[in-house]
DNA sequence: CCTACCGATCGGTAGG
DNA sequence: CCTACCGATCGGTAGG
């Protein structure tokens, strides 16, 4: 019964990448987690890093479709800020695994993936630079704060959700988007506190 | 030449702990950091979990430490939620090494040391609830907003710092502080945008 | 802190 | 996908 194919490896990978950790992950242990011997393994893969290449890289190409559909929605700036936020918490939500390792074990890729996973990271940053930028130039937002800064406190915020959002609890997944959107648009918009 | 104690032992795992990981450290890596064996370790410590359990306990002890002095501010919640903004980036900044190690390398640790750390997260994110709850009461802070979320929001932007913050660039500490700072009091203070 | 190890486990291969 | 391995490396110990 159950035979697998090279995507069911791959997500298995990024089940444990996620939860253990790269080193922490043996092949017996990816084998185990499929039901078959770690040796198995390496009918469908050629190595063990080959994996953790292909979960990231499916990570990053979840967030990298979601800035484009983001950027693409008609209407204002403020819009398309709540579309990269939105689309940035359903790709953390429906795509743990592969979002996690993305996220945590990118410094376990060898140096030439790894300098492209950067590459990939800062592409979908300059979405919400260009975002913030955009909206400072038509006043939507204020215009004296470093979009770069910002963009960097926003995907802080998004890339924590994953540690602790819980699906199910009292804080629906609209509502979470909500309260992220609100919070984000009173840092780049409001003149409170000690900035002049 | 360079006898070392326990102290440089613990201070050099950090440094690898940090840097690739528990599991991506071997006892002889870290006898090479110091310039002696694997072996030789042993003559100072238990264990390699003791060494994970005791960088992280010098994290989660520079956080405790900090949130006590921001508590006792004289002054307003503004300048207590200030204080306990200044001292975290001091301390990811002064620390990058337990506190990387702390943020990213707890799932490393044994199930008892885990639950441990877990609770000393709670304790310190209490202090930022604390006071977000006080700011609230006082009017110096919405009062239909979740302390919780709140503090999360505000903690996902400084535990990421470390990540991404390079001293000695164009934006110094005091300014980091400062946007950090400006951009939280927005999130909670603001009645910009979709929230009523 | 080194020498000289230990058993266990690692990623991976040959051959079926 | 399993059997039967391989050399390398792992955390750790005994004895000095």
């Amino acid at each position: 019964m159950s035979r697998h194919n090279r995507d069911d490896v791959v997500s298995a990978a990024g089940r444990l990448f996620a939860a253990r950790g790269y080193h922490g992950t043996s092949m017996r242990d990816l084998g185990r987690e499929l039901g078959l011997l770690g040796s198995s393994l390496y009918a469908h893969i050629e190595g063990k890093q080959e994996l953790l290449v292909e979960v990231i890289d499916r990570g990053a190409e979840l967030f990298q479709q979601s800035a484009e559909r983001a950027l693409a929605v008609e209407g204002s700036s403020v819009d398309r800020l709540r579309a990269l936020i939105a689309g940035h918490v359903a790709v953390v939500l429906d795509h743990r695994d592969e979002v996690g390792t993305f996220l945590n074990e990118a410094t376990a890729l060898d140096e030439d993936a790894r300098l492209g996973v950067i590459a990939a990271r800062d592409r979908y940053e300059a979405a919400f630079r260009l975002v913030l930028r955009d909206g400072a130039a038509t006043g939507a937002f204020r215009s004296d704060l470093d979009p770069r800064t910002n963009s960097i406190f926003i995907l802080s915020i998004l890339n924590a959700t994953g540690r602790w959002y819980r699906e199910g609890g009292p804080v629906g997944r609209a509502e979470l988007v909500d309260r992220i959107f609100g919070f984000a648009l009173g840092g780049i918009q409001s003149s409170v506190g000690s900035r002049s």
